[in-house]
DNA sequence: TTGTAAGCGTTATCAG
DNA sequence: CTGATAACGCTTACAA
């Protein structure tokens, strides 16, 4: 009988390794599955399926009852029994390296978006400092999603990156590709930072600082790089250029500050790899009575929401994280169109935003002047 | 033979009508199943799971036979077939109204957190505006989740809730607990709004104006209660109070500002039932070139990162929305040891964080000094 | 149009 | 200690 098995279910011993979960205050739930409603409705349980799936003709006065018993009986199909005979879940796998900061809950909040629009479910799994950290979320989300976005932007993944990749259909976000059929997006990092470095050296300044991200970060090294391109193409009165540690958090930009206030020869102007770096380096100037713009021009790389507000306001590049999420799952969705093998790496466009925090070098007390939030998209 | 049973499960078309994953990228993957593993080291299925799940006593050398097989056909056991034997899923289920802003964020970093410790997999699913969404969310979960956190705030979600309740083990965040047994978690919103408000009537001001939240909103009305105490209280020159309606948004609290910006009677403070409201108004009454807090006094509520970076800072109610998260994944991993019918809601404490938002109503030239970020915890 | 039955990949219950 | 084998709840050929 089906009672007996239903009791003999619940019965069941769990694995007893792992913590589980209260279910003190959950009604004995009615689990209710399709042969109940088949029962109820007198049909079979093919039958009833169809109906559920509206997935091939049903005479409608059969299809009528089978609703009918269905909603009485208030079914819910089990996703598991359904991704185990269709081997589709209808269900995201995101990996990320944390969850802290504004960039990332933006990223998951683009993904969030496209996802409600594709039907799919997202499961989010986080701080992977480690590969082997994230070799295991993957591994245990078998059976349990269709694909898996993967922001890794350290270097060192790579052959972690291709072992995933060959189980699941994956996209990559600011991070190496590790083969050339991998799909990919990233910022144009690299184009953000050479314009914002083109802004500050065009103010004047020949003595420039670069605040360095995370050593081995991707995005980091190809900001790097813009820096570095405008800085070379400066041929006459070729800048002087100084490297400072940061790892993209507040506090290494405040501690950042540290290496040249107390110099005479400090730098007049001071790229930081992002913006949590900028906003912590505003502040230590603050308190050691520096003034921006005037005597020390500071800029971001973000755009994240509080640059608005920090005073002065921060010089950054506006980054689009949530975009950047939106696409990769309609990238995963294979809804962007056929992709081409060779069309499967997205840079996304950023746009320069001018603030308050630059100025020209020299001008003491009379800084550039500039409008509040002025933007030249790239 | 196996190979044939293979193609045959690949050609199998799928459900047809929900959007399909890109799926050309990922290299035909190797589908190894715990059969192929028994196969390899010549024992049977059921010993391999002993193996895998360390459930039974296996002899060493045929233990180490598995695993070797397993290690070397790189077998990934298959959750969604797991979970359909053993009725667990290892995941919560998390929805949520939306995902916009700090708060929701803060609360997601600290599920995410807990949810590692608890090797728990989380399920994210937001943007619920209406009670419908929720429910079908909910739906969607069966069968793929072991329980779920709601955020909930909305009055006229009790049915839904009661229903969803019966199926899943829940844990309410912020929530109005549609009945007895429900666990929930909310934020000492009351206190916290008397809090502030006793601290601004101190000041003096007894022309005062409340931005409220969302109509129906939970936390809004809680705050609201709080305010409405603190005014109570004053029997001598009992305060006016005035009534502005907002959604919690930047833009209604910007928007707010109009309503009363041009009278001569204007309130000498404003509490605002959160900071981005807050923040709005702020930058309204900056632009109408009224002097904050000289002028006009503003508090908000969350104390979000940016509060403190606004100027001028923002007096404020610190809530831990982190902690929030973190708690409810331990309440529903059961881990917060048995929890007894009587003691299943947790009220989070708050402390008043004051800025230099606040001043004296009378104050022309002398906002009441404070330092910078003195807090009072409750 | 409907029913029967064979899986899907595991775990768990029995006997050996 | 190990192996058959019956579930788990659902989808989908294949028959009727």
């Amino acid at each position: 009988m089906t009672m007996c098995k239903r009791l003999h279910a619940r019965l069941q011993p769990v694995t007893s390794e792992s913590p589980s979960l209260a279910t003190g205050s959950c009604q004995e739930s009615i689990v209710t599955t399709i042969r109940d409603v088949a029962r109820a409705s007198g049909v079979s349980i093919a039958t009833v399926s169809r109906v559920i799936n509206d997935s091939a003709r049903v005479n409608d006065d059969t299809r009528r009852r089978v609703w009918d018993a269905a909603s009485e009986l208030d079914f819910w199909p089990n996703g598991a029994a359904r991704t185990l005979t269709t081997s589709r879940t209808h269900a995201i796998g995101v990996l990320l390296p944390e969850l802290h900061g504004e960039f990332f809950s933006e990223v998951i909040r683009g993904i969030d978006r496209a996802a409600r629009l594709e039907k799919l479910q997202i499961l989010i799994s986080s701080s992977h400092a480690d590969t082997d950290g994230m070799l295991a979320a993957a591994r245990s989300m078998r059976g349990r999603v269709d694909g898996l976005i993967i922001m890794a932007p350290e270097r060192g993944s790579s052959s972690t990156l291709e072992q995933i990749q060959s189980r699941f259909p994956t996209v990559l976000l600011s991070s190496r590709p590790p083969a050339h059929g991998s799909h990919s997006i990233s910022v144009a990092n690299l184009d953000g930072a050479y314009q914002v470095a083109r802004h500050v050296l065009a103010l004047g300044h020949r003595r420039v600082a670069i605040l360095k991200g995370p050593p081995g970060n991707y995005d980091a090294e190809e900001r790097l790089r813009g820096y570095r391109k405008a800085l070379r193409e400066i041929r006459s009165q070729e800048p002087t250029v100084e490297y400072l540690n940061g790892n993209f958090s507040e506090e290494s930009g405040e501690a950042a500050a540290a290496d040249f206030l107390g110099r005479k020869d400090r730098p007049t102007a001071i790229f930081a790899a992002n913006d949590y770096m900028a906003i912590g380096l505003l502040g230590a100037l603050r308190e050691a009575g520096v003034r921006v713009p005037e005597e020390m021009t500071v800029t971001g790389f973000d755009d994240i929401v509080i640059s608005q507000y920090v005073s002065p306001s921060l010089t950054t590049v506006r980054v689009d994280a949530c975009d950047m999420g939106d696409r990769a799952v309609r990238l995963l969705a294979g809804l962007t169109g056929p992709v081409a093998r060779s069309m499967n790496s997205i840079t996304l466009p950023v746009s320069l935003v001018i603030r308050d925090s630059c100025g020209s070098p020299a001008s003491t007390g009379r800084p550039t002047p500039t409008r509040k939030t002025e933007r030249r998209s790239t």
